[in-house]
This record gives C-alpha cells, structure tokens and sequence, in this order.
DNA sequence: GACGATGTTGGCAC
DNA sequence: GGTGCCAACATCGT
C-alpha cells in the first residue's frame, strides 16, 4: 500500500506524537513481523522520525533505534487505536512512559520493525542503498540513469535503487500524465521525456500527499484515518474507464509482473 | 472452492 | 552487472 505520500503522512504524525516519549515496553505478536533484542529499546526516547525512500526510521536518545517498513499492508496507529489491541493482525504494540501506544498492524506480514544498534550507521548504509527521491535528484541525473538501463522506463522507477519511493499507483498516474508507454526501454526516452516524466511523478506524488495518500485497499494514516486520492486515480485500476485526456479506453497490461493501466492513444 | 489479483522487496537463476 | 521471475502471507473478488 504505501509509498511515498503515504509514509510520510505516517512519518508526520508520528513524529508529533512520539518526540519526546519514552519507550517502556514491547508486546511482539508475531515474531516474524519484529527482528532484534526488544530490550534494547526499552527506556529509550524518540528522538526523531525520519522517512527514507519508503522506510521509516526512530532514533533515540542513545544509539540505539528502530527501522520499519510497511511492505503491502502495514499501519502504524497512535491516535483512535482502539480497535487495534484487540485486532487480528496486530503484530507489534509499544508502550510508552505518558500511557500512549504505537500499533504495528500488518495482515500480510511482510511488513517488519528491526533494533537498529547503530540507527545513524543504519540510515546512511540505506540511504546508500536506495536512489533519491523524486525531489532530491535532478532532471539531468534522472536522464543519466535512465540511459544506463533497456529495461522497461516503469520497472526502472519502481526499482528503490535507482528512485526511492514511487510504487506502483503513482508510477502508473505518472507515466499516463508523462505521455509515455511504460513499456518502452528506458534509455529510448529522450531528455525532453525523462524531464517531463520527472515533473509528472512529483505532480502526482505532491497531490497525493495534499490529499492524505490512496486508500484504495487498507491503507490508513497513523490517526487511523483514510487518504482520498483514490478518488482521483488518473488510470491506475481503471480498466475500460475512458482516459482524462482523450476518451479512448484505458487498457491494463502487465510490465515486469505488476499490473498496468495505460492509454494506447495518448502513452507513446 | 479454485483461481488470480493485491500497494513491496529481495533472493535466485540466467 | 542487468534483468526477469517468484516467494514471503492473508484476503478479496470473480
């Protein structure tokens, strides 16, 4: 579920509400959905809660911090968490020092939270890993990845390695308000396209962050509160619906295994 | 009930 | 090293 806009409307306002809490206990539901030594967190305080590419990272007071990533499913709740200390498919709840709880639910369990021993060590080797975001690179620095590489220009932007935090929504809107085929090999896109393709993903990334994130399926934010972006898809999902430039019928194809909606009329 | 799909990522084979 | 496929797991729609 989540990608860009999603997480750091998450990153936001668990950031309001956790700096400054102190971390009193953990109750791991599913070991699986939590690695590492719990202990080691225990009467630490939040320091920070950063976002990288579609990770979210606590630091503490001492070195010692915590990774999370949310992978299809996962919710991190800590307003109207009601329903989750006695939901299904929560994994994880932390207890703070106030009284305060952060849920960590997840039906998938792909989704995970892990100790950080060294949370500053940790950041950077992952900021290593992953690309820039879509704001932070530049339109000739997008245009030289995209020449190194013949695969499909969407396999490319969905790869974390090479652009952190587009997922499959916003690619898809992206590449339908860039006018270009998903399909097509990267480095057949001229200058003029990957700059546009740029500017269109951090269109559509801006909106969907104005407008709380896609709650197409299950995502909610961290008050338990659902996004409305899916209210104004421009073709994700929308097989057969007529496309927002030029009423030809929107067709869904599969690039790299994920599906794909796209107008053959106005995506070359 | 079977089958295919689902927002992500990493491991593996070629 | 680039690239593509599939599994991890649970649920939902056809």
């Amino acid at each position: 579920m989540p990608e860009l806009p999603e997480v750091e409307t998450i990153r936001t306002q668990l950031s309001s509400a956790l700096v400054g809490e102190k971390i009193v206990s953990f109750e791991i539901r599913r070991d699986k959905s939590f690695r590492g030594n719990p202990k080691e967190l225990s009467g630490r305080t939040i320091a920070s809660v950063k976002r990288i590419g579609k990770y979210l990272f606590f630091h503490t007071d001492k070195w010692v911090g915590m990774v999370g990533h949310l992978k299809m499913t996962g919710r991190m709740i800590v307003k109207n968490g009601e329903f989750y200390q006695t939901a299904k498919h929560t994994r994880v709840v932390v207890t703070f020092e106030s009284g305060q709880r952060l849920y960590f639910w997840d039906t998938r369990v792909f989704g995970y939270l892990e100790v950080t021993s060294d949370s500053k060590l940790a950041e950077v080797a992952l900021q290593k890993r992953l690309g820039a975001d879509p704001w932070q690179i530049s339109p000739q620095e997008f245009h030289t990845i995209c020449m190194r590489y013949k695969r499909p220009i969407k396999n490319l932007i969905l790869d974390q390695e090479n652009l952190s935090g587009v997922g499959n929504i916003y690619a898809n809107d992206g590449l339908w308000k860039a006018g270009i085929d998903p399909r097509r090999p990267a480095s057949s896109l001229s200058t003029i396209e990957t700059e546009k393709l740029l500017t269109a993903l951090r269109e559509v990334l801006e909106r969907g962050l104005l407008v709380g994130g896609a709650s197409d399926n299950s995502y909610v934010d961290a008050h338990n509160e659902k996004g409305s972006y899916q209210d104004e898809f421009l073709v994700y999902r929308l097989t057969g619906a007529p496309c927002k430039k030029c009423q030809t019928s929107l067709t869904r194809v599969v690039v790299g295994g994920r599906g794909t909606w796209l107008c053959s009329s106005c995506q070359k």
